[in-house]
DNA sequence: TTCTTTATGTCAACCGGTTGACATAAAATG
DNA sequence: CATTTTATGTCAACCGGTTGACATAAAGAA
């Protein structure tokens, strides 16, 4: 038998006061003497009084709530990214709203649209679909992580070209022949892909032919594993993988090995992201680190900008190699 | 400039009909003629209408949302744990509002109060803070995972002590005759210490001394790493380790190439968990798995139970030992 | 023809806080 | 002593939906 929930009009009975008088002292607004304030503590205390955060939230218009719409949170990279900017959010006095969309268009268009209901004060997005218009028609703050998600939705980016070129680059520079990339598949828009293009720009630069194996985020362990085994298979003279992820690069590693190649004398690896619990398993892979929890900071001090109906732009953050061992 | 919201009157003013009727509509409650259910829904599309969600909260005194308070989300087993967590309230039409306490009290009782404020329907709870006294203060439907947090708090864990079993059987099974422990300091409650228990009395069976070192989950990974070569430079006759997690089987893996250990001809590893990210990455670790996606289930649907306002009582979800080649 | 039942819709109270407008008394100022 | 300022507190409208109670008309039953 759940007992009425204590309401600020009972606190006020207690204490012999108006509703309004607890409210003030609940707020600090206006002149209270330090009696009333003494007194009114004391029932609230008496009554184990718990304000109601919706009825205050519908008064106010704010709920100091941020939802967070990303693929999934079960991933090196993508927990540490939520889990830094519940962080930054929280010490800011928001809290987080999860959303995991799992790449299923279904399901994040439902989740926004319920978050658009005036249920969170802005939305930090990373998720990777397109064909969601509700972005565009609504005017919430939202800023975007390594997405773009619309015209009017700034975006916080590491150096994906950049990172592209470090990788090849440190490839090349071991005197890899025969590199190979692994990344998405190009119908699916993602940053990743400029990774991908500086692969194949700098390859053709010094006359390689730039081959690309396509591994989605979400297919399951077992096609990706089928898939890099095939590269072997294809490519017997590989002797360098640029992958666009380290847990593809884990994988890679982990088939290497089926295959007898020792890695890096028979083949060199380079991964990207960097993720702690990755650098803690991996620690000898050679990896683009991308700035995670900068990039976490940055988003979350671009949206509170937003909330505060400031204008801004767009950043990018520049990432760096990681030297494992495995390149 | 934002343009003042639409509200319901709005809607109900273009299509010329009453406010109530226009959330009959909406809710699909009592009689209406499907002329006027056109006009409305035109009316919404045409205004683009979207109902405050904490209007309807406020009256309904429900919010649909469920708060979780773990350590952290950045981790292969709470990161896949609140992952399945999301996606089961998901389908049960609750969104999640995550909290990680980062094992800081502080953090933990300041979030934990203001979800008590009538923010969330339920709770589900993993931290590892114990003297806050809020968790039994409340009439809030909670469920914990492996984690004691009030005598009326039902508890979905899995079988520790056999876990601890299972693993260091197979230790001895290996043949081993100096097997050590890693475990988090005694004076942390968690589960984990059901583990070392099992550990202790199976190994005093056998006529082995135990020998646990302590790990705290939230040591940075340098004090991590400094504490496992400690037990090489302190047991180089060690040839057998059980580690209370992968993340720090991980480690110990490493640490053992540090060490010029081959695993597992010279040392044999068993960690503790079997996250879907650690398999991945470390396939070739034996590990002891826990059934993480089966313990979010069933949390989920205890919690759903105790919000319909059935009672329940705690579960135990058994484990099993996953062989990969380092025992 | 009278009485139900069905269909359609309106009114106003309610959820639980917040706050502007206003009242009153005491203290400070001129 | 009159006037302004400071201190303390009350009233009622408001945030934006939801719903029980009630009105009205048309169709069906007795």
């Amino acid at each position: 038998m759940a007992k009425k929930p204590v309401k600020i009009d009972d606190v006020a009975r207690e204490a012999g006061v108006s509703k309004t008088t607890v409210s003030r002292v609940l707020n600090q607004r206006g002149y209270l003497s330090d009696e009333t304030i003494a007194k009114v503590q004391q029932a609230m205390e008496k009554l184990n009084y718990r304000p109601n955060a919706i009825a205050r939230q519908l008064y106010k218009q704010e709920t100091k709530l941020v939802g967070l719409i990303f693929p999934t949170i079960d991933d090196p990279f993508f927990g540490q990214l939520e889990a830094a900017l519940e962080n930054e959010l929280y010490r800011r006095g928001y809290k987080v709203l999860m959303g995991n969309s799992q790449n299923n268009p279904e399901k994040e268009r439902s989740f926004l649209r319920q978050l658009l209901n005036r249920q969170v004060d802005g939305l930090i997005v990373g998720a990777h679909n397109q064909a969601i218009n509700e972005y565009q028609r609504t005017s919430l703050p939202i800023v975007s992580i390594e997405q773009i998600v619309s015209r009017n939705v700034p975006v916080v980016a590491s150096d994906n070209y950049n990172g592209g070129l470090l990788a090849t680059q440190r490839l090349l520079d071991d005197g890899c022949q025969h590199i190979i990339h692994t990344n998405y598949p190009e119908d699916i828009p993602t940053p990743n892909h400029e990774r991908r293009l500086a692969y194949e720009d700098l390859l053709r630069q010094h006359g390689q032919t730039p081959i690309t194996y396509h591994i989605s985020f979400d297919d399951p362990v077992a096609k990706k594993r089928a898939i890099i085994r095939q590269i072997f298979r294809d490519h017997p003279e590989v002797d360098g993988i640029f992958a666009d992820n380290d847990t593809n690069a884990g994988l890679i590693m982990n088939i290497a090995g089926e295959f007898k190649r020792l890695i890096p004398e028979d083949l060199r690896v380079v991964g990207y992201d960097g993720a702690n619990a990755t650098r803690v398993l991996l620690p000898q892979l050679t990896t683009i680190q991308q700035p995670i929890d900068q990039m976490a900071k940055r988003a979350v001090a671009m949206l509170q900008a937003r909330i505060n109906g400031e204008q801004v732009s767009s950043t990018m953050l520049p990432v760096k190699i990681i030297d494992g061992g495995t390149a």
